[in-house]
DNA sequence: CGGGTCTTTGATTAGGTTCAATAAGAGTGG
DNA sequence: CCACTCTTATTGAACCTAATCAAAGACCCG
């Protein structure tokens, strides 16, 4: 069987159309297990612990443009990392919009809100085909008890995303709509970087609704933005496709009246009250 | 000795002054160690593991308004507790503008950002006279081998964690700055409630300034949509001191224009996406 | 009491949204 | 293969929310 530990809620979208014979191959080309090192070097976690189990193998699931990983409410018991392809994750209110939270690509783990409530918090869509490594919650935590150096790695990764999760707080909180779009592109950039595709010039994976919903801004202020950029000759821009002209300019965009009497007054204030704590604590 | 395991930077911050009689007697009120159990209770733990060893204590540290529990680079070793007082954790940014994370309070935990980089990512200041619970990252994983529940626990509390940034994002990036101090306003009262305070009458324990941070507003739009509130009836403000008038009505506040357009398109593709996954998977 | 911080309120501005119209692709079916 | 449709992207114009600038009052602490 491919599809298996998966629930019941998307378990047909998991199991891929037979009806064509293209997607079909494409569908074996996949591959369908990995070893606890090659998931680990797919995390970029530094020490794989030497395991003599062999057979402790993690399997792949194929998804396809559009479908759906899992959904919000959805009982918990995996967690996912990106093999190949491109997600997003997203919150749904009450009114059926959408709030993209992130896009997973190669490396990049997800489900990890679903451990809290014992139900995933958010949703997870293909944004193109993709190819996930299964990992079962259970079995992960089973494995930390036996090797540490695996358990840190696990702390260490939500830990991370934490991280992630608050620089886009302070991003959300106190950027311009330039400034963040700016980021994005860097970060992207960076991204493929690290994919080993080119920092210079690529394709975006997500419309300009999903990064407006992402940044906090509208799609048109995302594609005016990118206009805007394009102009001034920071980077080229033809409909998904985007080439990055000055890095560095875009790097340090800040929103464009710096706020300086807002950094001045903060500044001195946090100088009056390290005095302060010196002087009491002293 | 009282201050152990806490680095050296802000060392003396954690050693009271004794030069006042007032304050060296308000320091020797706290508790200055809990038990694993009590640990558990206060972080609302539903399984406190039976552990035999009853030395396993942990210690309590009292910090005084405006004084630092950490610093943003600082070495991490130590998750902290708080067992009571008010706290905040803040960004800072390269112009020193402070962006606030979180205000953490009875029973709460901050430091966790501090895992991955083995640095804290952000910096932890006292709102009120504080007594928090030491506990060290090394010894807490030990225990959580031993005690799988508490593992468990461990990674709920990070998970817990990750939705409340999630749930930041989104209001950060959806909502408008009526609704976000509406809701701003209904979280802090259910914490309360929580704690065993009034959810209907409290004093607010941080600036106008410090809530605007948090909600990505400036302090002035904070001040005149309180005063709004004030005048429309859902609550009274004095200072510092709220009263909660209508619950409800600040529970379901969205931005006026409702966005409706938005909101049925967004219901539409979902709708139609739903069906298209379904008819390719079957 | 006085200096500093915090809060409130007003007037003005500007950045971003909203509404609207057009164009460009991508996929579908005749 | 082309016409048709649907989604996505671009651009313009008007509007509006929240930021900015400014001033005065309230509170706190030494």
């Amino acid at each position: 069987m491919l599809s298996t530990q998966i629930s019941e809620t998307r378990s047909d979208a998991a199991i891929p159309s037979a009806s064509s014979i293209g997607e079909s191959a494409w569908q074996r080309q996949g591959k369908l297990w990995s070893s606890l090192k090659e998931l680990c070097e797919v995390l970029r976690i530094p020490n794989p612990p030497v395991v003599n189990d062999e057979e402790l193998m993690f399997q792949h699931v194929q998804f396809k443009t559009g479908q759906r990983v899992h959904t919000i409410g959805q009982p918990f018991d995996t967690l996912y990392v990106v093999h190949s392809g491109f997600l997003k994750t997203v919150l749904i209110d009450e009114f059926g919009n959408e709030q993209v939270l992130s896009f997973p690509m190669k490396g990049d783990l997800f489900g990890v809100d679903g451990i809290h409530s014992k139900r995933y918090a958010s949703e997870a869509v293909a944004l193109s085909n993709c190819d996930l490594i299964l990992v079962p919650f259970k079995k992960l935590t089973a494995l930390g008890r036996a090797h540490p150096e695996l358990e840190h790695a696990m702390y260490s990764v939500m830990s991370r995303e934490l991280v992630r999760e608050q620089a886009m707080v302070s991003m959300l909180g106190a950027l311009s709509a330039e400034a963040r779009v700016a980021r994005f592109l860097v970060s992207l950039s960076e991204r493929f970087a690290d994919m080993g595709y080119s920092s210079k010039l690529f394709n975006l994976r997500m419309t300009r609704h999903e990064i407006g919903s992402y940044l906090g801004l509208t799609l048109e202020t995302v594609s005016r933005t990118l206009s805007a950029f394009n102009e001034i000759g920071l980077i080229t821009v033809d409909q998904r496709s985007i080439g990055i002209k000055d890095l560095d300019a875009l790097r340090t965009l800040r929103r464009l009246p710096p706020s300086s009497s807002r950094a001045k007054q903060s500044a001195a204030k946090r100088a009056k009250q390290a005095q302060l704590v010196n002087a009491t604590g002293a």
